[in-house]
DNA sequence: AAAATAATGTGATAGTATAACATAACGGGA
DNA sequence: TCCCGTTATGTTATACTATCACATTATTTT
């Protein structure tokens, strides 16, 4: 079992703390903070959720101006179908992100792949379009909610 | 010119009139009047939007509730990224539907297709994963406003 | 050390959505 | 037709989500 796997979260912050080292960007206490809130969350929180977790003085700015650093920096994706936010697995490539949402537990999986990339690049060409992002969520029930 | 391309919003508005009497569902009055507000809407209105246009009457519920109906038989999709209503083109139809979300002008055009079907439920099915609804939002420029 | 910039704190408020219960309209049987 | 169960709508209150504007603090640059 590798160190990522052992402890995900702590490997997630060292990789921010290394690219924001790397892009100079400040990877404050602060945004460490809410980072390692949503890395330690059974289900990805909606930005109350972070905020409750920030504790009782913090207001509303305070954590959705930290999100959308993170979010930003593409440290973390916001789920638009239900509102709330997953880390990303690979947030050194800057490529579009999918997700697999579990109606049932609430687990987010990423799915990227060049697969759906394809499609969804040829989708917008043919219509002339150009894409800046894409909001892909696939809502269903997952393999260990199926069984 | 057909009479759908000369007047799109009698034209849905007829098609969910139809639709709603062979599947027995009630398009009664407000149904139509929401119906009717977002096909004539220029940019694809918020649910607000829709209820400062039934009048200063009109409560919260009201919209929320006819929405959801609309929405849950197909008559109109939200758009996630945006939470703004848009007519569905194909009604009849009860497969996923995509769209290509102008940043500049806010329109929101469909594009499903086979192709992008196909990758998105590849997807799913090789993690296990059994999809109930796809939310896939293109966001980007259109060709119009890309002149 | 001072100035400039970036980040965070703070209070107010705008915008979105739902719960709970009351009233009204509809549809089918007696 | 009238009654009754069901569905739809009205109404009040409130919960949840997000942003603005401005003050303060921290960091970086000169």
């Amino acid at each position: 079992m590798t160190e990522k796997e052992k402890n995900p979260a702590k490997e997630a912050l060292r990789r921010a703390e290394t690219l924001c080292r790397r892009r100079d960007l400040r990877f404050t206490a602060l945004r460490r903070r809410v980072l390692r809130i949503v890395c330690r969350s059974r289900r990805p929180p909606t930005a109350y959720d972070i905020l409750r977790k920030l504790g009782a003085a913090a207001r509303p700015p305070t954590a959705y101006r930290t999100l959308d650093f993170l979010e930003t920096n593409g440290f973390l994706h916001k789920i638009k179908s239900r509102g709330v936010y997953a880390v990303c697995g690979h947030p050194q490539r800057t490529h579009a992100c999918y997700f697999l949402v579990c109606s049932s537990c609430g687990r987010c999986d990423e799915c990227c792949g060049r697969r759906l990339d394809n499609a969804v690049f040829a989708a917008a060409d043919s219509a002339g379009f150009a894409p800046q992002s894409v909001t892909l969520e696939i809502e269903g029930v997952c393999a260990e909610c199926n069984k």
